[in-house]
DNA sequence: GGAAATTGAGAGGAACGTTGCCGCATCCGG
DNA sequence: CCGGATGCGGCAACGTTCCTCTCAATTTCC
């Protein structure tokens, strides 16, 4: 399940590589197997109506492990959500880039990303591989992670952000993005935007649960609030 | 505690609407004083380096109380926190209310909205009164509120939500606008994504300490993000 | 087969939110 | 002026949660 990508620039260690890496080789097969069903045990109760608020407790008595051995590949609670975050941040972008793959222009790729991540963050949806997806729950953490520790919240967003990034300069490249504002920073507005607005139905108290609105928000974003 | 609203709009039971009952009780006026003191030690730890993971034990301290008397006038931790909140809504909307009305015409008065809530949701920013506001520490708050209970959050938005959707309804009605989408929704998500824009240099890694962005991201909200 | 590492089970400590108890002060009707 | 009622501070205690530690059993490796 954790696949290396021996990439140029992304060679950023991911927290759950380095917990796994604690043992040896003989063993590591070992250490991973025990990883991941702490990881599946993690999502599962992410999915839950709790949200991050899980106890270790429960991750323990889920995996069907100790908390010895929790504590052993873990440095806590803290590092186990850190570790949840990256793995969902990196299948997601993974998800986003097969699908993007399908559309030709580049336009049309940048909107086929926002409207489907904007969907994922919705809560609710599932994945193609049918596993609940606790986005809103992890969003939560994602901004507590943005707010204490900001490097390592852009450490972990770095695969959403380069995909967004490169095909915000393939749109701008085919003269469909407007091109005065650095495509990092037009990647950064899009990511925060699409990825915390499935709260504007809750601030505005309007349910709106007919239609998910990811269209509609793909106009404000590309066409902006401007009267045509 | 909880008072109900005769008033016809704009009488939203705020859970410090133990004001303006002056000329009662003088029991109450100490109460009153009592809560205040507690609220403001709130705000004070608040804008503390731990946000809003502060402990009720410090609370009581710095407000130079008892426990016994933080119990009787809240019902714990999460009740602190959501008066926090719906205070600061409030002060908030009425500042915003202020200032947009030095402008002349509607698009005006709705970017001057935008470009000064995007800067009292940027960290680090204080009030005319000089004093602290700890945005975005209860914008953390604000978010677990709004998923675990949405309608509690609705409704502490609510001054907030009434005064973007009004500004959106005069700048449509003078043609500046798109109509094609409800005011109240066009409110929603400028809300949402003008509160947490601050994550997006956050997100993108990019430190963009020298302007705080404002004027760009109004820019992009307004005009959009297709090629001019 | 035996040494060494790893794991499971549980005890327990520390921090925090919350409640109960006691004693004192202040208020209020008679 | 007074006696109950309420408010209030100080303090200890309880439950929960995160985390550490010990000890024995098991597995792995040579």
């Amino acid at each position: 399940m954790a696949m290396d990508q021996p990439g140029p620039a992304d060679a950023a260690a991911s927290r759950r590589d380095l917990a796994v890496a604690r043992s040896l080789d003989p063993a590591r097969v070992r250490a991973e197997k025990r990883v991941k069903r702490f990881l599946d045990a993690g999502f599962e109760l992410l999915a839950g109506p709790s949200g991050s608020d899980f106890t270790v407790q429960e991750v323990v008595e889920r995996s069907g492990q100790s908390l010895r051995s929790f504590y052993q590949y873990f440095d806590g609670k803290y590092e186990l959500l850190l570790a949840l975050f990256e793995e969902l941040v990196r299948v997601t972008a993974e998800q986003l880039e097969q699908q993007v793959a399908e559309e030709q222009r580049a336009v049309d790729r940048l909107q086929r990303f926002v409207v489907e991540y904007h969907r994922l963050c919705r809560p609710g949806t599932k994945t193609r591989s049918a596993r609940r997806v606790p986005t809103s729950a992890l969003a939560q953490f994602g901004q507590q992670l943005m707010t204490t520790h900001p490097e390592e919240a852009s450490r972990a967003f770095r695969p959403l952000v380069s995909l967004l990034e490169e095909l915000v300069r393939q749109a701008a490249a085919e003269g469909a993005v407007r091109t005065d504002v650095p495509s990092i920073r037009l990647a950064g507005v899009l990511l925060q935007a699409t990825m915390f607005n499935a709260f504007a139905g809750t601030i505005s108290g309007s349910p709106g649960a007919a239609d998910d609105g990811a269209e509609e928000f793909w106009s404000l974003i590309f066409e902006g609030v401007r009267a045509g």
